[in-house]
DNA sequence: TAGCACCTTCGAGTAACACGAAGTCAATAG
DNA sequence: CTATTGACTTCGTGTTACTCGAAGGTGCTA
């Protein structure tokens, strides 16, 4: 049984976050103790663990407590789960491709920032140029 | 030369985002045409894309203003636009694992609802259940 | 018994849009 | 020649998801 502290701690989250999310109810497996103090049990930490990815893929507050609503409903509503996964599942995927752009650009202008500094090249690395600069590299 | 609308949807913004990034100042080199409409060129373009990642990499506005005029400053600021990157390089590193996590969640998840529905499995998919479940897949 | 760390609720503030209203302007259709 | 269409403009409010700080309760330690 960990506090909000060390669950926010845990999940790379703020203390605040936690609070915000176990209020909307996403956490509903969450407990108190005599002073009501949150604790957090092992399934506790993996609803807000759930929670957590949910979020990050994308889908808002008001989507993730429908979710949950639809989990507290029971095995009835295992086919909506399922078509709410896949959709989260699709959303991860194409998040994973524009992160990979992300870093490709990173490096890229991290790389022609070192190369300036050490001379090899000229400045040319106002945001006007970055795409003659890319078709260069890329036609390397 | 482009218009707001073309460029939105060139890079999957809004209309309202172009024109909010635009009046920040985050296109220095954009350009109006007689009736006062924003027009967008090869410049204007490579700036908004270079805004556009900046900010999907976890800077803020206000920051992402910061970097825009340091680089209207000229040469001198070069070491500090570098150090810009190298910062934003890293964060998009951090970005791209949690994006494979994030995949590798769902695709858990995803693969786990379709077996219960082909009745392959019993139903343990609430979240309180999700960790032991992801040792199992682990573990497999 | 005083201080400290940690928790609580509550309420206000903020960032980054998101959206709609109202108006301008140019081209086309009748 | 007028009128409608459609894309653009500015302005201003609304929304989401935090983010922060204040004010206060509780229990442990010196």
């Amino acid at each position: 049984m960990i506090t909000v502290k060390e669950v926010a701690e845990m999940l790379n989250m703020t203390e605040h976050t936690v609070r915000f999310y176990t209020d909307k109810g996403l956490v509903p497996s969450i407990k108190r103790d005599k002073n009501n103090k949150r604790l957090f049990d092992d399934e506790s930490i993996n609803w807000l663990t759930g929670v957590k990815y949910l979020k990050e893929s994308g889908m808002s507050i008001e989507a993730i407590k429908e979710y949950v609503n639809l989990c507290l409903e029971g095995e009835s509503t295992i086919p909506q789960r399922y078509e709410i996964f896949l959709e989260q599942q699709r959303k991860a995927h194409v998040q994973l491709e524009e992160a990979k752009k992300r870093v490709q650009f990173m490096d890229q202008k991290a790389e022609h920032y070192y190369q300036i500094l050490n001379k090899v090249i000229p400045d040319n690395m106002n945001p006007g140029e970055w795409r003659k600069e890319s078709q260069i590299v890329a036609s390397k």
